[in-house]
DNA sequence: GTCTATACTGAGATAGAC
DNA sequence: GTCTATCTCAGTATAGAC
């Protein structure tokens, strides 16, 4: 005779549930105002029960930027399946398809951006806790750039560059009150041809010297390429 | 008869007490760590009295901003009084001026980050609530631009474009881990010198095409130049 | 291994006595 | 103006039922 269901089975889903519940209410009300109590209540189990499957609030919202980059990674291969696309056209899948994906995240997305500036937190986007997702993220602009004949310095930090500028997308997407964000969306195709058309002019001779400054100042600054490990950029400091 | 203190000047000193104790903390422990009681506690006052002169900790808070922006313009009117200084060293004086003012505020300033991305929070940089110093920062930068001649539609938005520079400047700044952050002085060089280099070579007409698509761009976004009342920007959307 | 119930700690904030 | 006592509510810890 075997159970109904089996156990494992039975955890992962009261797992799926916290989760979806948390992430709901996260969309919903912001990370704030979704208490674990709250969380924990409308997924139907007790509070000790939440704590038991995610050590804190904050491996929560780890687990939604881990979901949020693989379905990213996923749209965007998708995209470029064909190989039909333009460079521009690559870009703007890229983008977009991020966009698709936190749609309807404005208000929990803005959270994402609160430890930015601490670097030692967990969370932060810009530390040592979010690097590895924070790779994953630039190794998906790499896939967009695919295999754009540009000058080899520019094609080391593009990538880098790209995902910065989306996460400065993003952060103007919390901001952003126009109807389905359109003036995000605008902003993005408006940034994006002249990233390209940046990136054709940069060839000529006339902006050799800038363009050899810019490289230099991003790399004295240890920000471009991220580095793959701490110890490439404390090796640099003096 | 009178008393050896005017009554309001020791409440006056009471609450410049727990301002500088309050700033002391944060700068000491960063913001989280450094709680009411504690504060109160180093004041030599009771928790309440902390709340008398502070509704909330968020308005001590503002107060360290107001008390950064004022010094900031008093630095920079001082640096350009001679007004021998060429463009390239009125920024490089705005921007060292910021960092020697934080210099010692690394912890505590990574949280005035943390409400970027909350628009509707009163300490966010980017909000409602910050407009107001927002402004009186840009309006420094636009002493340091001064009388450089320079096209109309730059000089537009140049002030509040060397504004967000400066924001990602101490955004570098906070996870600077080089001594003395060192790293964060050579990148305010060397990016404000090539600003500069920028903007002389915006003025060719090879330029000039590339020069209005991003003049539109940012106008388009709504964020340069940054309108003086929200009414500007709502007026926009779609 | 999965989960409930309940209690604990410490934060920001407030009320009201003095 | 200032203090003490207290409130609310967050995350957290844990004992033990199943």
């Amino acid at each position: 005779m075997f159970k109904s269901k089996a156990p494992q089975q039975r955890s992962a889903d009261t797992r799926a549930r916290i989760l979806t519940t948390a992430l709901d209410t996260f969309r919903s009300f912001g990370l704030d105002a979704a208490t674990m109590r709250q969380i924990s209540k409308d997924a139907g189990v007790a509070l000790g029960a939440a704590y038991y499957y995610f050590p804190s609030k904050e491996a929560i919202v780890r687990a939604f930027y881990e979901r949020v980059q693989e379905e990213h990674r996923q749209r965007v291969l998708l995209a470029l399946a064909g190989g039909k696309l333009d460079f521009l056209a690559r870009l703007r899948a890229a983008f977009h398809a991020k966009l698709d994906i936190v749609a309807g995240d404005q208000k929990f997305l803005g959270t994402l951006f609160r430890y930015a500036g601490e670097p030692g937190h967990p969370l932060s986007p810009l530390g040592e806790g979010a690097r590895k997702v924070r790779h994953e993220s630039i190794a998906v602009f790499e896939l967009a750039v695919g295999s754009e004949r540009l000058p080899s310095d520019i094609r080391a930090f593009l990538p880098t560059a790209l995902w910065a500028l989306h996460m400065a997308v993003l952060l103007y997407f919390v901001h952003d009150t126009s109807p389905g964000q359109r003036r995000t969306r605008r902003l993005v195709d408006g940034a994006l041809a002249l990233v390209v058309r940046l990136l054709a002019l940069v060839k000529f001779p006339v902006l050799k010297p800038v363009r050899g400054s810019l490289v230099a100042l991003l790399q004295d600054a240890g920000l471009f390429p991220e580095p793959l490990s701490p110890a490439a950029v404390s090796a640099q400091e003096e």
